[in-house]
DNA sequence: GAATGACAAATTTTCGAAAATCTGTTGATT
DNA sequence: AATCAACAGATTTTCGAAAATTTGTCATTC
């Protein structure tokens, strides 16, 4: 029914696989909630092979969880989790942050001032009501942290770091439009300290701003999921943003 | 044709799962080997759908890579990647070490005890020449070092010490039997002297002898990896262990 | 009325063939 | 000789139906 709308050089499954990550992470279905292959296939257009290679993806990566003859589903949120994946990115990635800053060279320093600024640019550009603006402001963020830790020289630690990216940023999407807009918070003044630093090649000082940067996201995204978690235990507002296809027993 | 030999209760796609797990673990397949599913089929009985499901989990996890219309491979290993993996396994591994000494109680340390005795009673039991033996002794072992870091009270964490023991356990195997009946290196006495440590809440002591212990296994890794390159150059010894099904151009 | 079992519906999982894509070869052309 | 197109064979990917499994219902029994 809904539109694939992707690029035709991609095999099916893959894009059944950033179809559905970017659902999950954008909040179109609730967490815990089951996903049927017939309801997927409806929806997409595409068949059960490529669905069910997709699932099989995203449950290695975390999004989705799978119990043997009953199916997927998307995996749950909780306030631990959060709590528990914050402080690891902290650990990870304050230590990849230190390396890169002690190895990066002239094209490091170039990565995080163009992804700086894009990130900025794309700042003014976004509109809350606009998901796709939201998307796309989320992805330059994601490219300025991967920036920031691309001169660690360790493969593996980068993997973990994106892991871990992945396993934040649903926590992260659903309340961006209240962050971005709240007073309180200049994101783009954290963002150039911490690149400050990291090109005045002061690790203590950047670390410690990244840290409080993690830290700040962590609490305020603790607040936004109880009060959704609050909110939801009285049925009137339900959680999936869009196309609840069949309300749960 | 080979028998699939596994328990009944779970899906052929778990089964194709750990056994094409084992199988790459233990290094039948060589680094880089095509895996090619007419061959797959033939060799354990099992159809498409499920090997693919299986490959893509695998995929997921580093063990096989995969291209878009060119189908799955086994991972490359490298010195480099080796390294890279075992200096990650310290960096993460030891601060899940110290915060389980911090945090581990009554339970955790009767897991240290009895996962310690039941890797001692492996190893005496086990012989180089019993590729079974060697499978359980190295699942002993990995129950060992998950019981020290069981404590840690961050999922996140355990799961990237999982996925970092995956990534390593491929370069031990195949010198498994070298390594542990060489004489300059007492393992028992290594994992003995760690859990003591541990038990003793001496993080400090626990996390060098830790560090030592994968330094070392490292550097004796990586000198039977660059033996086996040097001698994969040549064309005599190849690497497949068994059943090289059809040998590449 | 609770428990049990049998049956039907819903859903996942698996298979085997068809479609799509890649690889290598042959032969014609420049 | 090098380049290229067309073709055949091999391989991956996808589809749709069949098989297996779980879930829900309803009558029967205790």
């Amino acid at each position: 029914m809904v539109r694939t709308a992707s690029k035709s050089s991609k095999s099916l499954g893959e894009q059944a696989y950033s179809m559905l990550r970017h659902e999950i992470i954008s909040g179109v279905y609730a967490p815990e909630q089951p996903l049927r292959l017939a309801q997927l296939q409806e929806r997409s257009g595409i068949g059960f092979s490529p669905l069910r290679e997709a699932l099989t993806r995203l449950t290695a990566e975390g999004l989705v969880t799978s119990e043997s003859m009953r199916g997927f589903r998307v995996a749950p949120l909780s306030l631990d989790d959060l709590r528990d994946t914050m402080e690891t990115r902290i650990f990870v990635e304050t230590e990849a942050l230190r390396r890169s800053i002690e190895r990066g060279d002239d094209d490091w320093e170039a990565r995080i001032v163009s992804s700086l600024h894009a990130l900025g640019r794309q700042n003014e550009r976004s509109h809350p009501d606009d998901p796709d603006s939201l998307a796309a402001l989320e992805d330059r963020h994601r490219d300025f942290h991967v920036a920031l830790i691309s001169a660690s020289g360790s493969r593996r630690l980068e993997q973990i770091v994106d892991n871990l990216y992945l396993g934040s940023v649903r926590y992260r999407m659903p309340s961006l439009s209240n962050l971005s807009s709240t007073p309180a918070r200049d994101l783009m003044n954290e963002h150039g300290a911490i690149a400050d630093a990291a090109l005045a090649r002061d690790a203590s000082r950047a670390v410690e701003l990244l840290t409080a940067h993690y830290r700040l996201t962590a609490d305020l995204l603790s607040l936004a999921h109880s009060d959704r978690m609050a909110r939801s235990a009285d049925g009137a507002g339900r959680w999936a943003l869009r196309t609840p296809p069949s309300a749960e027993p």
